[in-house]
RNA sequence: GGGCAAUUAGCUCAGUUGGAUAGAGCGUUGGCCUCCGGAGCCAAAGGCCGCAGGUUCGAAUCCUGCAUUGCCCA
């Protein structure tokens, strides 16, 4: 990061001289070859066109500007192939790296890139007509991280939950619990067929008969269908309120669509749209027309025979959100809900947003297998590893990284056995093993009556091998990595990176002795690399909501 | 029938707005225990980036068509 923004700020008046502007074209990064330096630019390939000069001469005339500077960190320039330009930075520059690190701590990484926008991420938002599965863990680990990295990055973040406790599975959920309450009085029960079957719906009947007894099976039909409903509800969400903490993931908010719909807001929203031309009636059914702003076709708010859609509780939701002032909305859905990207896309600009001001995050479900055997899911039908038995089985740390290590629309195969194992099929034990070492060396250090201190810069500049440098320059990619995961929603860019810092850390720790350096003053050198490897360990698996032990 | 996504090493996956010789882990083969944690390290083998065209200085990446898989819609 630091190097990132230092050769920014050298190169930014070059852009300057001919009235451009940095842009995402313009890339400054490390090459895939090391040959080529610490980090390169195309910079003179975007600056060509108006130079009206070939990119390899624009290049050289920059090389040869920048050659001339004298500050001590730049430690070489150069044109390379058809025009890139490469920059070795001097090793004093990423020494200097370690003492930001120690110093800042856990707040080592943080940036304001978000200047305090304020950022809402919606996730999970199942229906409570049963536990969480396995896919339900996929997107709660990416929101949680998500937010946990938009907020490290400077935005102001508020996580929420969308509860749809309201409509015909509601209903269901409360038949499928009656009956089972009604069978086990030993009274005539009507099932449901397209009802809810699991074990949990006799367990809550169970409960409900030990609340009430006979009580509720006297009532009038209706009311006793609102009792098992709302018994039913009450300890569901129970339930998956503590499976999401057990999973350490956090709802600032929750949200209940009957509220939303009790108070009005809904009817208030489908006027708003009748009134700006956005909503018209047709074959008795009234309509969005979200075609206007794109969508396949226009979509049915209220159907003829009444009832509201889905949809018409969705777009008043979202209408309070952007009233709440959030500047950024961002919904983590399932993939099989990716029809509704376009419409609720439709709605924000009918709200008067941009498109972009609301992010649609599909999460792609999740295939579990144990042992490379599949296991069926179905809600429905009851089958299924709850989210709860998986994080029992697994542990929330394993089953965290796996999630977060892959991005969001791809398939993942999760296998049980697999990522119960402690080798590297399962590298979150790589990335915590590496951090676990050297807390095992401070440990050893404290023995031996080894005081780490701060090193100076001198002691620091004891750090120039290859292997150090490589290290180095690792740890300074950290704030790099960050950003680009804020910027693109995207988590496991930092797993990746916490992997690949991991590798470096147990190359480095195989070939390089660090109590027994020989001199004290490269002891404390090696000491303090270290302490810093481990300090970002713990700040990137923090973000990943992985813990990071100091023995294992 | 229409739409969305995926397709990269034997397996699981990175590669985000087009950049230099396409990467990692697992698995396979062969090495490293006098040594701070071997849950580790080193090395080798392994590729038509699904297929075919196109765009340009340059494509795994963008466009078109096709194939396969998963999902959504009528």
């Amino acid at each position: 990061m630091r190097a990132q923004n230092y050769l920014r700020e050298l190169l930014v008046p070059f852009l300057a001289e001919h009235d451009q502007e940095w842009t995402p074209a313009t890339t400054l990064e490390p090459p895939r070859d090391k040959r080529f330096g610490d980090l390169a630019t195309n910079m003179a390939f975007t600056l060509s066109k108006k130079a009206r000069k070939n990119p390899r001469q624009v290049a050289q005339d920059m090389e040869q500007r920048l050659a001339g500077l004298d500050d001590g960190r730049l430690a070489k320039v150069e044109t390379a192939g058809p025009g890139f330009l490469n920059f070795t930075l001097a090793p004093s520059f990423w020494q200097q790296g370690v003492l930001d690190i120690l110093d800042q701590g856990d707040e080592y990484g943080q940036a304001d890139m978000g200047r305090g926008r304020k950022v809402q991420v919606e996730f999970v938002s199942a229906n409570p007509t049963g536990p969480l599965h396995i896919g339900h863990g996929r997107g709660a680990a990416l929101g949680d991280s998500l937010a946990r990295i938009l907020r490290f990055m400077g935005h102001d973040v508020t996580t929420e939950y969308y509860l749809n406790d309201a409509g015909r599975q509601m209903r269901l959920l409360g038949a499928s619990v009656l009956a089972r309450y009604l069978e086990l009085l030993g009274r005539e029960a009507v099932f449901s067929e397209d009802g809810y079957k699991g074990d949990y719906i006799r367990e809550l009947a169970q409960g409900l008969l030990g609340r009430d007894g006979e009580r509720s099976a006297n009532l009038p039909e209706q009311e006793a269908l609102d009792v098992a409903r709302e018994y039913a509800v009450d300890h569901i969400l129970a339930g998956i309120r503590q499976d999401l903490q057990d999973f350490r993931v956090e709802h600032q908010v929750w949200f209940s669509e009957s509220d939303l719909i009790r108070s009005g807001a809904v009817e208030r929203t489908l006027e708003c749209l009748r009134a700006d031309g956005l909503a018209y009636e047709q074959d008795g059914a009234l309509w969005f027309a979200s075609t206007r702003y794109g969508d396949d076709k226009d979509r049915v708010l209220r159907k003829s025979d009444g009832s509201l859609t889905y949809l018409a509780s969705d777009i008043a939701y979202h209408a309070d959100k952007f009233e709440r002032g959030f500047d950024l909305v961002v919904d983590i859905w399932g993939a099989d809900h990716h029809g509704y990207v376009g419409r609720m896309k439709a709605a924000a600009q009918a709200l008067g947003r941009a498109p972009e001001d609301l992010q649609c995050i599909l999460v792609q479900l999740v295939n579990l297998l144990r042992a490379g055997e599949q296991i069926a899911m179905s809600t429905r039908a009851g089958e299924f590893e709850t989210l709860a038995d998986v994080c029992a089985e697994v542990g929330p740390d394993a089953a965290r990284f796996i999630f977060l290590s892959r991005k969001s629309d791809s398939h993942l195969d999760f296998d049980l056995e697999l990522v119960k194992r402690q080798t590297m099929d399962n590298p979150v034990y790589y990335v915590q093993y590496a951090h676990a070492r050297i807390h095992s060396l401070l440990a050893k250090a404290g023995e031996a009556g080894v005081i780490p201190l701060r090193p100076t810069l001198e002691t620091l500049a004891l750090l120039d091998g290859e292997a150090d440098l490589e290290l180095l320059k690792a740890l300074d990619q950290f704030g790099d990595v960050l950003s680009s995961s804020a910027a693109t929603l995207s988590p496991h860019h930092l797993s990746h990176y916490l992997l690949d810092l991991a590798g470096k850390l147990h190359r480095y720790y195989t070939t390089h002795p660090v109590l027994g350096a020989g001199s004290p003053e490269l002891v404390q050198a090696r000491l303090a690399l270290c302490r810093a490897v481990a300090q970002v360990l713990r700040n990137g698996l923090g973000l990943l909501g992985v813990s990071a032990p100091e023995k294992m």
